[in-house]
DNA sequence: TGTTCTACGTGTATCGTTCTACAATATGCT
DNA sequence: AGCATATTGTAGAACGATACACGTAGAACA
């Protein structure tokens, strides 16, 4: 019969061998952890003491059947985007200094695979879960969310009680990008994005569109001038669109396409047809994700304050797990950054 | 008083439901979702049924406490390598048709991130790690899986018994590289890397300048001809670095990038300082990552292969999870993939 | 002195699953 | 028939933490 004292399991230390270090009740012991009411200075440094000496780490999984486990879930739309990285950064910032910890999952742009993500991470108790570029409709969102805290990002649901969501004001970045366009001195703007889905407008490529739409009305276009092509992602696809435009009847002159990573294939393909960038035709994305200020790509690009985003998305979230029951959406103002791939008309106004 | 039959909590279906539905045990029920040994072929039907019918899924935090919770970590060492996408596939891949489900981090480039991810994987109870460029010593390495099944990609350590590891050879690759420079008629290749660390020949960029190295001497270089630039990756220190490299004293007429990611911030630099690339410089990368294709990068670069280190990976981890305590190093060979940034001298032979 | 309040601690049921030990029944072998 | 051995199922104790319901000591006040 061993000593009762030193039963330990799997070498891990317990909140009991903890307790019965620092000469204190369990009870007392998860006190100090969840920083709870009801222990006193004295107590705290004798646990923490106790704690840091026995190198004791909470035991997550345990945590999860009665409380938190202080675990966010980040669900990304995919891996390549370029702009996502800034959007982390945005959320480890608004993590810093706290107990919680990101684990993220890849939806691998399917709606399946982020079902199965989404509950894998509720099984797993995370406390809250921010969804970046998901697929999922209006109405799943509803049903995860009453399940979990939801922050969305990249998906506006201006309306949505119940959860809350960040975002830059798509609509005006694709005006923006006409205005700029036309500023520059370009006359037959078109926009390619990805083929038809059937998101309604909460996806953000079907607010630039409408912002694009809007813009290139207000300016004067009738609408069979306004063209807006499309093409999913992968080189082949984009490749085969931008030939059909550019070696088209009236090829446009700029191209705006629907995103940064897309865009820079958009470029790829203009390269190979043997298009010169901005002297043929100018382009410009959106995102201002890093590779745009690369010289061989030196692409314009909608700046949308990733990184704010970010830290806004993961303060609403950490609100909501604190308790806030009303939503709350955060929108940021885009703003275009110059680069040498629209830049060509500016000296010789008019063509 | 409520029927004790009802008290479902929290809106979860739980096992005992499950159990009082299809008129069995709880225990069955939990043979039932392990595959255990014991169940008949009518037992298993029957409780498929219900868990269906009640659309029950297990509670992961729970499992954790007694058993596994089909989870796999992968620590990715940061988001901003194209060439981890790859990788990430070739896990799925192997991944699908199992229980597992992957959970990834993120560790910014830094040992203590990476330290403080792994620890919360282990607190979540993580069946196994897949580890993704970490930047983790051998011995902090083997800590570590001495607590839960360990992969390595990205990090040689042939002799480690107690982790497994998944590459490609990168020394080979390192020489493959020279090689080739040398076949398309280039004459003074340089290399260009990370700055110093404290990695020692685990690091895969250290293997290909090793490797490197040795290729330059056996084709007759004298070590002082046999150059490696350091550079912290950046465009500004990449750019200072590759200024010092084509303005100084006896030009490299051709860099080796360490990486892809790496490599396109080299070829932004070159091109921003007004040399041509392939004339004036030839280029290459290392691991063949997607933006390489694109016309404006038209990048030559070390192919090797990612997605099936992904499998492989996956393949050991699932069978340390199963019970394999012998390591196992999977190898890979590398290949060059030509492209416009390295086809310069092919056509005319000596300078 | 007695009463009430507050601050600080404790004991212990509980979370949903796994797993060990064992019971009950069926099957095989002499 | 009698006994050993599979096969299939059950009961109930873990697992490690949380959180509720209390207990107690001391201060404040009349």
């Amino acid at each position: 019969m061993d000593k009762p004292t030193s039963r330990r399991l799997g070498g891990r230390v317990t909140i009991r061998e903890v307790a019965e270090d620092a000469g204190v009740s369990v009870a007392a012991v998860s006190k100090v952890l969840r920083d709870a009411y009801g222990v006193s200075e004295a107590m705290r440094l004798k646990v923490r003491e106790s704690m840091a000496k026995l190198s004791y780490r909470p035991h997550s999984a345990a945590r999860g059947m009665r409380g938190q486990t202080y675990t966010v879930g980040v669900l990304m739309a995919d891996m390549k985007n370029p702009f996502f990285p800034e959007l982390i950064d945005g959320i480890d910032d608004g993590l810093a200094g706290t107990q919680y910890l990101p684990l993220f999952g890849i939806g691998h742009g399917s709606s399946s695979v982020e079902t199965a993500i989404v509950h894998a991470m509720v099984d797993r108790q995370i406390d809250g879960l921010i969804m970046i570029g998901q697929r999922l409709a209006t109405s799943d969102l509803e049903a995860i969310a009453s399940e979990v805290p939801v922050v969305v990002i990249g998906h506006h649901a201006p309306d949505a009680a119940t959860f809350d969501s960040a975002n830059n004001d798509d609509e005006r970045g694709g005006a923006l990008v006409v205005e700029h366009l036309l500023a520059q001195g370009y006359r037959r703007p078109a926009m390619i994005t990805l083929g038809r889905n059937d998101l309604g407008h909460a996806d953000v490529s079907q607010k630039r569109e409408v912002g694009f739409i809007d813009a290139m009305r207000r300016a004067g276009f009738a609408d069979d001038q306004i063209r807006i092509a499309p093409a999913d992602d992968g080189l082949d696809d984009v490749t085969a669109t931008v030939r059909a435009l550019l070696e088209g009847p009236e090829p446009p002159d700029a191209i705006f396409g629907w995103a940064d990573y897309y865009a820079l294939e958009v470029l790829s393909a203009v390269r190979a047809l043997g298009f010169r960038v901005p002297d043929d035709i100018g382009l410009i994305g959106y995102d201002n994700a890093a590779p745009c200020a690369f010289t061989q790509n030196g692409l314009t690009s909608v700046d949308q304050f990733g990184r704010e985003i970010g830290r806004q998305a993961t303060r609403l979230l950490i609100e909501r797990i604190k308790g806030r029951t009303q939503a709350e959406h955060f929108l940021v103002q885009p703003k275009v950054v110059l680069r040498s791939s629209s830049a060509a008309r500016v000296t010789q106004p008019d063509a």
